[in-house]
RNA sequence: GGGCCUGUAGCUCAGUCAGGUAGAGCGUCGGACUUUUAAUCCGAUGGUCGCGGGUUCGAACCCCGUCAGGCCCGCCA
């Protein structure tokens, strides 16, 4: 079964109407690690209903998390923010500096920057989730409930978070976070509680009143989180493996929840997804590969194929380069499978019959409209980067796959991927090893490794290009002049076209691009070739 | 120190929750297509399931131990 089935059956014990909630803090740019944790909750959810449950995802917007230091793509301005929350101050610009003007005018904020690509990267990927701005559900006083439990009783808090996590909490601890005389929730001291007010005095010495139903401050994480599963009704939450640990926040918002009065939400632990090579994704350290950025180079099936077809718990590397190639065949290969005919024969083991649904499930998982048939385009990515690289135009790829009988029209599927296939060509993230370089300079490795019966062939292809009319069609004549002249076989002439050209065994047909370069530079190459053999 | 996850074919991983003949894809090799857009099709190859013990008629799966790698325990998806 599917994990996210297995999870959808669970839910389906506890009731019909689930949420399924998702949050991430807005602090920087979003990158495809927090496309985990929106898709892990968008599958979830589709299981879910798919079930016959009632199920919605919302994504919780953490934008009353304070801005924790001045990260390298803003100006040392932000200094004066750091403590601020996220919702409450200006976006950068350009340069990194608050743009105060878009702030007052629109309430433009810090928070609103970095979320509003990553909504928009979602809403391509298929997934459309109820928003819950932390900071408006602190205004609302929809925490107003569970901070007063917490400020009424805060040794019984205390005592949670000391004893399931192991760690001693400071003398003054107040499980209630109030914003100081400047917009900050750091360094304040508490002085007094008479619900709803917290009094305090900053770092300045000012004194003040925060209102803990009117959203003047905010509960510490490790309360804050349960207390959202309450006025939001979690009843299913999918996160990463740091709130999973033992002692983590989840194991002491478990035990607050009940103290706040409600359950906790069904939990799924997911691993984090790392860049091939480069460990972990960060956006502080600008080691990222953004949603957006992802999907100017894979259609969003594909970014939603990653992650149905791994296991939450399983950590994936995410490779721009051959991985993506050997994902886009998978997903390629998944659309023109015909599950229903595999899964009806009675041979199958119970391990084979697992196999085949569920990779049925990834796939239709990886459709951006549920529900939607995933549609075959018949031709491989593979295949698809050979064409972009050779020709320059679209239509002659067209026209090119018609006549090899593979599609009769381009559908929208397809062209859409060939535009996506052309920006990762142009891309850093475009692997050598399926570009498409013609030589410059015999490769002598490749040429020695040609046995004496194709090297034989070397100098009458040099001769036949000279002559040959500089067309496709011309120089697939001149292959077969040259053959023909050196008494050898085809696989032989080719064989040593592509140590010559290419420096590899194998390759595309040369012929058509051999066509589209400079006649000199091909002709110099040849003779060269020819000039080193022994 | 406490805890989590991972370890199965050359590679990426299913299969472990419900013990019952070891599975896919990729790769590799071979063949076909009187040689080709790294194509496609067919076939073959390939594993003491990290290691040791235990339970069982039977263990990749359950239990105990152990080794290795990754990670978490202020914040981070």
């Amino acid at each position: 079964m599917h994990w996210s089935d297995v999870i959808a059956e669970r839910l389906a014990l506890d009731g019909n109407d689930h949420i399924i909630a998702t949050g991430i803090t807005p602090s920087g740019e979003f990158h495809i690690g927090h496309l985990r944790e929106i898709l892990t909750g968008d599958m979830i959810t589709r299981a879910a209903r798919r079930a016959g449950l009632n199920a919605e995802l919302v994504f919780v917007v953490d934008n009353a998390d304070p801005l924790r230091k001045v990260y390298p793509f803003l100006d040392a301005s932000y200094e004066e923010f750091i403590g601020h929350q996220l919702g409450a101050i200006p976006a950068p610009d350009k340069d990194g500096k608050p743009d105060w003007e878009r702030f007052e005018n629109e309430g433009w904020s810090y928070g609103d920057h970095f979320l509003k690509p990553f909504l928009e990267a979602l809403k391509q990927i298929g997934v459309e989730p109820r928003l819950i701005p932390n900071l408006t559900s602190y205004r609302e006083g929809k925490f107003a409930s569970s901070a007063k439990k917490a400020c009424d009783d805060p040794d019984a808090i205390r005592e949670i978070i000391e004893r399931v996590s192991g760690r001693e909490l400071p003398t003054d601890w107040f499980p209630w976070q109030p914003v100081d005389s400047k917009g900050s929730l750091d360094g304040l001291t508490i002085t007094g509680y008479e619900y709803p007010l917290v009094m305090w005095t900053d770092q300045y010495g000012v004194n003040g009143q925060s209102d803990i139903t009117k959203g003047e401050g905010k509960l510490p994480w490790r309360l804050d989180w349960p207390a959202k599963w309450g006025f939001n009704n979690i009843t299913c939450e999918p996160f990463g493996k740091d709130h999973g640990a033992a002692g983590g926040s989840f194991a002491t918002g478990v035990e607050i929840a009940a103290f706040f009065g409600h359950k906790p939400p069904q939990s799924l632990v997911y691993e984090w997804i790392s860049l091939r090579g480069k460990g972990a994704m960060s956006s502080s350290s600008g080691n990222t590969v953004g949603p957006i950025e992802a999907l100017r180079l894979v259609p969003p099936e594909i970014l939603r194929l990653l992650i149905a077809n791994s296991k939450p718990n399983k950590a994936i590397e995410f490779d721009t380069g051959m991985g993506l190639v050997n994902l886009a065949d998978e997903y390629e290969r998944l659309s023109s499978r015909d599950f229903t005919e595999e899964l009806s024969s009675e041979k199958l083991s119970r391990r084979q019959r697992v196999q085949i649904e569920d990779a049925q499930a990834a796939l239709r998982l990886s459709m951006v409209s549920a529900g939607e048939r995933a549609e075959a385009t018949s031709v491989s990515f593979r295949h698809l980067a050979l064409l972009a690289q050779i020709k320059l135009r679209d239509d002659g790829i067209w026209s090119s796959l018609k006549e090899s009988g593979a599609i009769s029209d381009p559908s929208s599927v397809l062209s859409d991927r060939l535009t996506r296939m052309r920006a990762w060509i142009e891309s850093k993230h475009f692997p050598e090893e399926m570009r498409i370089v013609i030589l410059k300079q015999p490769d002598e490795a490749s040429l020695s490794k040609l046995d004496e019966e194709q090297r034989m062939v070397i100098p009458h292809i040099a001769a036949e290009l000279e002559a040959a009319e500089w067309t496709a069609e011309g120089i697939t004549q001149a292959f077969k002049n040259a053959a023909i002249h050196a008494e050898a076989p085809m696989r032989s002439m080719y064989r040593a076209c592509y140590a010559m050209f290419m420096g590899s065994e194998r390759g595309p047909r040369l012929a058509p691009i051999l066509a589209n370069c400079i006649r000199e530079d091909v002709c110099m190459l040849a003779h060269a070739c020819s000039a080193r053999l022994p």
